[in-house]
RNA sequence: GCCCCGGUGGUGAAAUGGAUAUCACAGCUGACUUCGGAUCAGCUAUUCUGGGUUCGAAUCCUGGCCGGGGCACCA
């Protein structure tokens, strides 16, 4: 419907939906409001019950027939409702999440998960293939860490990552107060790259068993990543490490160097980023081991050949974002074409009312902490396992969800406990109390009347294509999550208001039912908010 | 010091340069208890500040204040 309109204005124009009092569309004409109000006349007939004209603004109000047309759309289309096809035949990739294994999965990593996998769906939404993939950083500083810790203890098999959070947060802790430790722990890290880069050299016992400590607590982590993953409903095609990626960063940085892309200095390999007005970054340190920007080289490359892509989406915390800066400097001399496709979607930090969120500091909720505390919550009103987890899934991802992906969230623990109003649970109990109506089926004595005039929640629903595409577009859920809140409580008024099952309009209100359920059930869907079955 | 973000009711947020700044929470008032009450209706603002651009600014430019993040061997 907005596509029409905007050929019958002109592509320029910004087509907005209006305080209701309005109508459905408006358009600023200024000085051209009658010529653009007669071309909407004119292209959208009688689709339109009134084009009006005030101080500028053509407001459009869509004739009864006009709205209920969407609506049959809406209950015909089913799941297929409100996808489209700008991105039809491209592959893009999606990179998020990235939590490293040997340190507990924190917040942050929650809601880099949560909208990565939105925007993923988002995109799957506009006809794309999206290929998702996360990078952990299993080899580094804080690995050496957590095994230092965990050799001081003469620990010689991990059994869960409370463990290895623990031996990191110490690990960590002697790093800064104790330059023996320090020195150490320097040392270990540049074995264990070693080790890890060439196993075979493993020769004495005791390196055989580092490496296999370092195996062991790898997966471990993983195992932990993956279960929270799976309750959150995401499913990585690739599992990419800073292990795989060393090697061929280390390469690439080291031929860049040769061609002048990259300078020594200290015994450093750097990248003077001062010539693209960015600033200086270690990229290879003086004692030869890599750092997180070869690194993401490193992995550019791999990507480039396992996953070839048309564009390449890359989801962190907004403190990154001059680490990605100058890598996307260094990479875009190296590679071009690879640095112009990727795009760095940086999301707003967590932080907790007490401060920043740090594993060093040992001031953490975990993810795992965090979703076990919000089930525990939702069970009080759900005994059911399943059903409690997937309320406190979408509450938690309402709450990440719902602001612009660059905003800082302030994790309030008290509130975002709170299952009632503006939120997740609100959404999903709208589509429960929906479907409970759906299910006594057609069996009522009702009539085939219709009402006077569309009801506001199908006013509403008519707009969701175009929402959907604007999320898409802009890679933002937190717009698809307003109009869903919206949606929702129309859809609440109208239950509160309206008898379906019964009444003389029964048939068509059973459509505007339908067609409600599929909408809602379609957006929750791309935010990655389960829909359950009851409440 | 330099570079990025951000500052909107008591609180948390929304608003592709457009109308009367939109929601929710908390608070107060009321409804109904039906197809499921995790419901509905009603009541509450110098958009940090000075200047500028514009027919029109929360939005753009500029000065200031406040907060957060980043700035060479961490990720």
């Amino acid at each position: 419907m907005e596509e029409r309109i905007r050929k019958a204005v002109g592509s320029d124009a910004t087509i907005r939906r209006p305080l209701p009092a309005f109508g459905d569309y408006s358009v600023y004409g200024g000085e051209r409001a009658k010529e653009i109000a007669g071309a909407i006349r004119e292209k959208l007939g009688n689709a339109v019950q009134k084009v009006e004209i005030v101080k500028g603004f053509v407001n459009i109000t869509l004739a009864p027939e006009a709205v209920a047309f969407a609506v049959a759309e809406a209950d015909a289309q089913d799941t297929e409702w409100g996808k489209f096809d700008v991105n039809a035949g491209k592959k893009i990739s999606v990179e998020y999440g990235n939590p490293n294994p040997f340190k507990e999965i924190h917040i942050g990593h929650l809601m880099s998960n949560i909208i990565g996998e939105s925007v993923s769906r988002l995109i799957e939404a506009s006809g794309a293939v999206v290929v998702r993939d996360t990078f952990g950083g299993d080899v580094g500083p804080h690995v050496a860490k957590a095994l230092w810790a965990l050799r001081k203890d003469k620990v010689a098999e991990i059994t869960n990552v409370k463990q290895i959070g623990e031996a990191y947060a110490r690990g960590s802790n002697v790093y800064s107060e104790d330059e023996t430790a320090k020195q150490e722990i320097d040392t270990l890290n540049a074995r264990i790259y070693e080790l890890v880069a060439h196993p075979e050299k493993a020769e004495t016992e005791e390196e055989r068993a580092l490496l296999k400590l370092w195996q062991h607590g790898r997966e471990i982590s993983m195992e932990e990543f993956r279960r929270i993953f799976a309750k959150l409903g995401t499913r990585f095609d690739y599992e990419f490490f800073d292990s795989d990626t060393t090697e061929p960063g280390l390469r690439v940085v080291r031929d860049g160097l040769a061609k002048g892309i990259f300078e020594e200095s200290d015994g450093a390999i750097i990248y003077r980023g001062e010539k693209k007005g960015l600033h200086t970054l270690v990229f290879i340190t003086g004692r030869g081991t890599p750092t997180y920007e070869t690194k993401d080289i490193g992995l550019a490359f791999i990507k480039e050949e396992r996953i070839p892509s048309d564009e390449a989406i890359i989801v962190t915390g907004a403190e990154q974002k001059g680490h990605f800066a100058v890598f996307l400097a260094a990479l875009s001399e190296i590679a071009p074409r690879v640095a112009e496709k990727t795009k760095h979607v940086a999301h707003g930090l967590l932080s907790l009312t007490s401060g920043k969120m740090s594993s060093r500091l040992g001031n953490v909720i975990t993810a795992t902490g965090l979703i076990e505390d919000v089930i525990a919550k939702a069970s009080e009103k759900n005994p059911d396992p399943l059903i409690a987890e997937q309320v406190a899934v979408g509450a938690i991802k309402y709450m990440v969800l719902r602001q612009a992906p660059g905003s800082d969230i302030i994790f309030d623990a008290e509130k975002s406990l709170s299952l009632e109003g503006d939120s997740g649970p609100y959404l999903q109990y709208a589509l429960v109390r929906a479907k409970k109506i759906l299910a006594y089926g057609e069996n009522g004595e009702g009539g085939t009347d219709k009402p006077p005039a569309p009801y506001a929640i199908e006013r509403l629903i008519v707009h969701y294509p175009e929402v959907v595409a604007r999320a898409a577009h802009s890679l933002a859920p937190n717009l698809l999550v307003n109009y869903l809140t919206e949606l929702a409580s129309a859809w609440n008024a109208f239950y509160a208001t309206e008898q379906v099952l019964g009444s003389p309009e029964e048939a068509y209100k059973q459509r505007v039912t339908r067609a409600f359920a599929h909408t809602m059930t379609n957006g929750l869907h791309l935010l990655g908010i389960p829909t359950p079955s009851k409440m």
